[in-house]
DNA sequence: CGAAATGTTGACCAAGTTCAATAAGCGTGG
DNA sequence: CCACGCTTATTGAACTTGGTCAACATTTCG
């Protein structure tokens, strides 16, 4: 038995293509990392020298300009899929912003494997439709949207992927939800192309509107879901 | 022997993982068809019921905020996959730019066929991968560059893609090129998520510091592209 | 040639950034 | 446990960039 059939990413992972002995074949090669809260696993720019699926935690993707503007250009959950196959380098870092757990592999031999495993390469294949679909949606944001917009856009999107994990519902108040943001105020704004300043302003206003609350600096309560989504654009 | 042998982009396109009796197997599947500049192939939040390689042509990929703000997430070259295979909805309109040749499949069809043929998914796999690394680099153009910088930018990455195409680089003067623009001054004001008039006067001064000549409106010499690399961020 | 579409330019405005001061959390060590 | 210092977040005021609105120019096409 391989320490994969206990693996709690097991069936929602590309690894759910695989049969058991397939997935020991995987597990051979593979090896298990704990990364602290701010650690780094890839750097932007590197030689694409591994890839990964996340087992716990939250992970930022990030590229920067020369002068230190930072953008975040992807964020991956418990499940998801790091890296890039196939040779080429990395365009962006990949940094924990909560302590992580994630299953590595060295690329080449990732390569090597997933080529002879087809069944794994169509799960990859409609994972990365997936994100780009996602990402694609995220420069309408950038883009187009106001600093409001793109706020109101965050939470709804945060409510949504953190569901599980850091988002509960209360099913008496449909239209409220409590979430634990992994992200510091810098971050939102790499997230969404804006200041520090103009985050925390929305963040007040929001909370003055009464469409949240602001029990702690991490945890936000939305009051007034339909009104986050009124104001998404 | 199949239509697909003439096929200008047969070693390009993901067809070229395919051997030639697969190929025709392919081309029964599929039909080519010629779209006019301005005309839709696909359009935004529909069922995805197509997918097409481009065979001639350029395209753009857009969203459009529920009032109308449009931002265009991708632009697709000759070679290049159009579509959403495995289901869900189209994220965006397919457009074309120019007047276009694509070869179009029933995106049934053409999931059936892909998941018999591992190689050929291979190719897409590959071809998504770096279509979702090339989208990630320009989310940081949108939400961290300046109008300058996102005006240079845009001027490097045409003369990069329309090598071949749309853009001449003399062999005398490696630092000047030509190029013919596929778009707009609405159109590149929606790839960079600017108005058009800013994009208007990012023309002006660039034409105005010598950095570029604009002989018509759809014309741009690039006089000075250390100037451009410069200025890009 | 004239009308319609596309692009340019200018004056003004506003959203969001910058800079600076203040406040609130957080962790470490006494 | 609390005091101190450091980091992170909030708030305010001035400023800047890019957007808006409007007039005008140019190109395109019927």
């Amino acid at each position: 038995m391989s320490s994969c059939d206990l693996c709690v990413v097991r069936n929602r992972a590309i690894c759910a293509a695989l049969d058991s002995k397939e997935l020991e074949a995987l597990n051979a090669i593979g090896r298990t990392r704990n990364i602290t809260s701010g650690e780094s696993l890839i750097w932007e720019g590197e030689d694409s020298v591994l890839v990964a699926n996340v087992i716990e935690g939250v992970l930022k993707l990030s590229t920067n300009t020369e002068d230190g503007r930072e953008q975040i250009v992807g964020v991956v959950y418990p499940s998801d899929f790091i890296g890039r196959p196939f040779g080429g380098k990395s365009g962006h870092g990949v940094t924990a912003l909560t302590d992580a757990k994630v299953c590595v592999f060295s690329r080449r031999d990732f390569d090597a494997f997933s080529r002879e495993h087809p069944k794994l390469e169509h799960k990859l294949l409609e994972r990365t439709l997936g994100e780009l679909d996602r990402t694609r949606r995220w420069m309408l944001l950038l883009g187009r949207k106001s600093a409001s917009e793109k706020m109101a856009s965050f939470l709804i999107e945060m409510s949504e992927r953190l569901t599980g994990s850091g988002c509960k519902v209360d099913a008496d108040k449909p239209n409220q939800r409590h979430l634990v943001l992994p992200f510091s105020r810098q971050q939102i704004a790499d997230v969404l192309g804006l200041t520090i300043e103009t985050v925390s302003r929305q963040f007040t206003r929001l909370k003055n509107e009464g469409v949240i609350d602001l029990p702690s600096r991490r945890d936000v309560t939305i009051l007034d879901y339909q009104a986050l989504v009124a104001e998404a654009g």
